[in-house]
RNA sequence: GUGGAUGUAGCUCAGCUGGUUAGAGCGUCGGAUUGUGGUUCCGUAGGUCGUGGGUUCGAGUCCCAUCUUCCACCCCA
């Protein structure tokens, strides 16, 4: 009796052409990366449950994949008999607790900063690191939601220098750029949203504010109206955070001036947020040319959901794309203070290759020529030819050059229709005829042109061909 | 986790209110063309109609359950 074969809900095969995309977008992402000096690090796909827990939220918590303990846990408990059923009051929190104590990771970010506290000792500071690796959540797929999915993240820890949190700009815009997607990253403060909480009578309400207002873009000023309301904001709050919301000013600049002065001027808080907003935005104007500055946006009613956010926030999106952000990010001011070392400021980004894949896809920005496997297929004529075409490939992969030989003889049509389908665009033809007189014939299919040549001549015309 | 759609050949889909052997295009494979692919022509194969129950003389079509994908909420890469 044979089974259905499927894959989890929410996870997915990557065939040779996905691959080839994804290869494309992490290559492209490594490559960034390491050129403003970040270092490679990888961390087990699960983590104790200790160190995932209340990290992300009770909702984060809900969204942890839990690894089940081995061994006789039921009979350890005393809680169950052999029949399964209970013999005394236990509930689902507790029971889970008892028998699992692992977790797949959630993001890069926590494990990051388990990593900085366990090797502390190992690390100088300020440490930049990146980390390319899946991470798991149970939730609900839909498009661009996936429960298995890749994360690449880049994070400076141990510096509270505004230089860091341009930088990570900066590499933002150069891999969208690199990657030809129309973006617009949009920035925004943590202690500029406290700043308003204050303006409006409701510092306490810090948490509520911001949920309401990152909808503020899908449900419009009646749906924040709603739920501020909800929250118990009187009806002058939701007015003067409205208008803040409607401020229409084509500059962060201006908006910034406005904020000031109308806004925040009362606020310790949020005037310093600002001042840092300020700067890494003056660091911006140093670093980028004038078209790369257009795609930033300083954005008041930029929120994000993580907690442990306390400086900078970042969020991107791909312009005229249905799909969510493809990359976010931010300061926290003490990531690493659960794991029991204070007082240690990081700022980081992420990157969603899973989304940046769709993208790429739904916007037809891959490159066409990034499918490529073999450059040259020898054709295989049969038992007496086939020795000199062995030969042949094996010259040609020492040449640094990808090849393969077609593994049956006989029917040219066949092996010309591999190359084809390959995408292969040289085919080596090494018949009777060619090797009686030590000559090869080499097809372009691209042109469909043939030449023939001197067989030690192959390999410079491969290489020139270039 | 809550609510709502969806599933027919490898892919994109058709199949009217239940009614004989479930169709098309594209692709696959073979041939026209045994030393030449991409175009053309001819032909071939390929289907537990997502899965499991039920109603019915009869189910791709109706009902229930379940899974997948998608949409909204929640949240987020």
């Amino acid at each position: 009796m044979s089974q259905k074969a499927s894959t989890p809900k929410g996870t997915r095969d990557f065939s040779p052409s996905e691959m080839a995309g994804r290869n494309y977008i992490f290559e492209t992402i490594r490559d960034v990366f390491a050129r403003y000096a970040y270092l490679p690090i990888e961390t087990p796909a699960m983590e104790n449950l200790t160190t995932l827990t209340g990290k992300y939220g009770e909702e984060g918590d809900k969204l942890l994949f839990r690894i089940l303990n081995s061994g006789d846990y039921l009979a350890a408990s005393g809680k169950f008999d052999e029949q399964g059923n209970s013999l005394g009051p236990l509930n689902t929190a507790g029971f889970t607790n008892l028998i699992c104590d692992k977790g797949l990771r959630y993001d890069l970010t926590v494990p990051f900063a388990r990593y900085v506290v366990q090797h502390r000792g190992d690390i100088v500071f300020p440490f930049k690191r990146y980390q390319i690796q899946p991470v798991w959540r149970a939730d609900r797929p839909q498009k661009g939601r996936y429960r298995e999915f890749y994360q690449c993240d880049v994070d400076v820890i141990g510096s509270n220098s505004l230089l860091y949190d341009a930088e990570l700009l900066q590499i933002a815009s150069e891999v969208f750029s690199k990657l030809s997607i129309p973006v617009t990253i949009r920035v925004n403060h943590r202690r500029i949203l406290a700043g308003i909480a204050e303006y409006l009578g409701s510092p306490e309400k810090f948490r509520e504010m911001t949920t309401a207002i990152d909808k503020f873009e899908k449900i419009g000023a009646d749906g924040v109206n709603r739920e501020l309301k909800q929250s118990g904001f009187g009806d002058e709050a939701i007015q003067k955070l409205l208008a803040v919301l409607n401020v229409n000013a084509e500059h962060a600049t201006e908006m910034m001036h406005w904020l000031e002065a109308e806004v925040l001027s009362g606020s310790e808080t949020g005037l310093s947020g600002l001042q840092e907003l300020k700067t890494v935005f003056g660091y911006l104007e140093c670093q980028l040319p004038a078209d790369a500055l257009k795609t930033f946006a300083f954005d008041p009613a930029l929120a994000r959901g993580l907690s442990y956010y306390t400086g900078t926030i970042i969020e991107v999106k791909a312009n005229g794309v249905g799909i969510g952000s493809i990359c976010g990010g931010g300061r926290y001011d003490d990531l690493t203070g659960v794991f029991g070392m204070p007082g240690v400021s990081g700022t980081g980004i992420s990157f969603g290759a899973d989304r940046i894949y769709d993208v790429l896809n739904e916007m037809k920005l891959f490159p066409p020529a990034i499918e490529t496997s073999a450059r040259v297929l020898v054709v295989n004529f049969g038992k007496q030819e086939e020795a000199f075409a062995l030969k042949t490939v094996s010259r040609i992969r020492e040449a640094g050059i990808a090849a393969e030989i077609y593994p049956e003889a006989g029917n040219l049509k066949k092996q010309f229709s591999y190359a084809d389908h390959r995408k292969i665009p040289l085919v080596l033809i090494a018949g009777p005829d060619e090797i009686s007189r030590d000559h090869l014939t080499l097809k372009n299919m691209k042109s469909g042109e043939q030449i023939h040549m001197h067989n030690k001549d192959l390999i410079a015309i491969l290489q020139k061909i270039e």
